[in-house]
DNA sequence: CCCACATAGTTTCCACTGTCAACTATTATA
DNA sequence: TATAATAGTTGACAGTGGAAACTATGTGGG
């Protein structure tokens, strides 16, 4: 094992918890909770997802995804279509109200993320970014970790 | 609002998936879920830490706390002892079988890191720790994000 | 052209989680 | 000593996601 690794790992782990679930009391702005901003986000990317699509990027189930795309749904935050290729897939896309959501609580998040690096130097704050984009570019190519 | 902070929150927020409850199927290893794992390793951090610390610490309500203590209980991974200087504290302390769990699963995310590092030179990688680490003193700082 | 099979998505049943509020037990205070 | 404050537990409840069965549509071999 590599020097540094275990540290590493407990600051992601750490890092993560703040962004993740049990970092906002369950529900990250308005009525959405992480899962189904997550799912907002990237059916904003890729207008015309799938849900299965969108069930392997968060890694979830197909039947997960589904249910969450239903909230989003009867939030008025995505629609459903029909492809007119396909009969049997189910093309979401995202609307006006799930633009304005989605913007609120990019803003929300990038305000804090504004005040945690309000002391960091320009310099500073690109070698962070530079950071991030190599760990995100790691953590795409390995996949998620599979449990035992 | 500075440079770059929309990219960075983005990227942070990608990272936080890959280490959050979705990351691993709800099972982070062996029997425990991530609430479970992060509360044994605060257990494991600080001997006799009380129910409330840990609640806070993770940012759940005491009630849940004492739930997931619960479960770590019931699997022998804690033990609940009733304080000596006040009979209403419940210090929480790990086990043996706790310390070899944790032990087990913090290898398997090391080794997962260590892959997502294995093109990193020395250099990089000691950059990468430091720049997680001036982020987790932010974040600590600034506390969990607040919802609206 | 038809039937078997594959595939996308939905639904039902279920187990797990964490919150709220009420409760018990203990300690601090006036 | 009576009252209030505090630590923790419990029960009722709602939200969530998985497994498996189901529906509907598309594909391919005969």
């Amino acid at each position: 094992m590599r020097k540094n690794m275990p540290e590493i790992y407990n600051l992601i782990q750490e890092l993560s918890w703040y962004f993740g679930n049990q970092g906002f009391d369950g529900q990250c702005c308005g009525d959405l909770s992480l899962v189904e901003f997550m799912a907002l986000k990237k059916v904003h990317k890729e207008d015309d997802i799938t849900i299965q699509e969108i069930g392997s990027a968060l890694n979830i189930t197909k039947s997960g995804a589904s249910k969450v795309i239903d909230r989003l749904e009867n939030k008025a935050y995505v629609l459903r279509k029909q492809s007119a290729a396909d009969g049997r897939v189910c093309c979401v896309a995202i609307t006006g109200k799930g633009i304005e959501a989605i913007t609120k609580i990019a803003e929300r998040y990038t305000d804090y993320v504004d005040g945690m690096l309000k002391n960091f130097e320009p310099d500073a704050v690109d070698n962070v970014k530079n950071v991030l984009e190599e760990l995100v570019n790691s953590v795409r190519k390995q996949g998620f970790i599979k449990s035992i």
